[in-house]
DNA sequence: GTGATTTGTTAATCTACATGAATGCATAGG
DNA sequence: CCTATGCATTCATGTAGATTAACAAATCAC
């Protein structure tokens, strides 16, 4: 998978902060035209609704890129906190740059697949959000990101799962009983 | 928007295909490359799950474009159906030529831009699927899409929401009810 | 190290939505 | 034209997962 640093062939040392657990990146309502391309360390994207509930969209581990697409398209405010689930190294761009920046053919086509890729674990998601129990996406969310529950807090993958922690709890314990 | 009949600058005439209502374009479990653009008309792609029940995925009217871009991009066969739901005219291209063609700078950001969108859209819809009610859910596909119910049964709708026809019929009679 | 806060688990209850079945209407096909 | 099939609605019942609460274990703050 080609990756945004490659695509803009970025010197890496030059343009990275460091953030520590906890830092928050971006927060709703801002105007922000960032994107966030993760060195080293793990982000994640989240809204907090109307009841003061997280729903985390995704998590962002190494070399991975995470923004808020929807507002930088629709020129809103930001729709999604981001923050650090651990220390983190990060390269912050603007949008601006992946819009406007001479990229040469190799890299806009670079770029159209990377986007391709985010629309296609998209509408998987989707899918899955629709048709399948708390349980199945649970076990599929294992097997696609094996490394990233080892990281995280169950209470987040619940958020991102769309379940509260105490069912996430509950299909753990189906699942080590059943073994 | 950009169109993707614009980004290649297509002669559209010599392409377009004319299907009836109910035409299948692509089923499940073919092995497709194909990308459709709607000149005329209404598509629609979905998933049948195990219990034989249907997931509208997206409705793609006049000028929109629909494939099965997971599928494409991860090498499988399609995962979607994809069907008419009016008479229309849909322009199909091959994935191919939207990777290998001989695209210039200004077509390949048109299609990176048209990609963003997607991504945009898709992005909105699980944010929604996680934290909103079937109902905010349906209020909110009657603002953002108010030409889409008009030529669509509430079936299909339900479907894309979410929910099962019944549960949409018991919203519908709430809101009226309110007013 | 000690108290305080966060986390994961279990259990009791509640609720949004699914399921299944019955009914009236429309549309289609012979 | 009449019958058959599909569609929308309503209602009775079932259920996945939410909510609330209680508790133990881990982590954090100082």
């Amino acid at each position: 998978m080609e990756h945004i640093n490659e695509i803009l062939s970025l010197d890496s040392k030059e343009n990275t902060s460091h953030f520590n657990k906890g830092d928050i990146l971006q927060r709703e309502g801002e105007n922000c035209s960032k994107v966030f391309f993760v060195k080293k360390g793990l982000l994640r994207s989240y809204t907090i609704d109307d009841k003061g509930k997280e729903h985390i969209f995704m998590f962002a581990p190494e070399s991975w890129v995470i923004a808020d697409i929807e507002s930088h398209q629709f020129n809103q405010p930001a729709k999604l906190f981001i923050d650090c689930i651990e220390e983190s190294e990060v390269i912050i761009l603007d949008r601006s740059l992946l819009i406007n920046a001479e990229l040469n053919m190799d890299q806009l086509k670079k770029n159209a697949n990377l986007l391709s890729r985010r629309l296609a674990v998209l509408q998987r998601r989707v899918i899955l959000l629709m048709s399948a129990s708390a349980k199945e996406r649970y076990e599929l969310f294992l097997e696609t990101y094996p490394k990233i529950p080892n990281r995280v807090p169950q209470r987040m993958i619940a958020s991102y799962l769309g379940i509260t922690p105490q069912a996430l709890s509950t299909i753990r314990g189906e699942i080590t009983r059943k073994k």
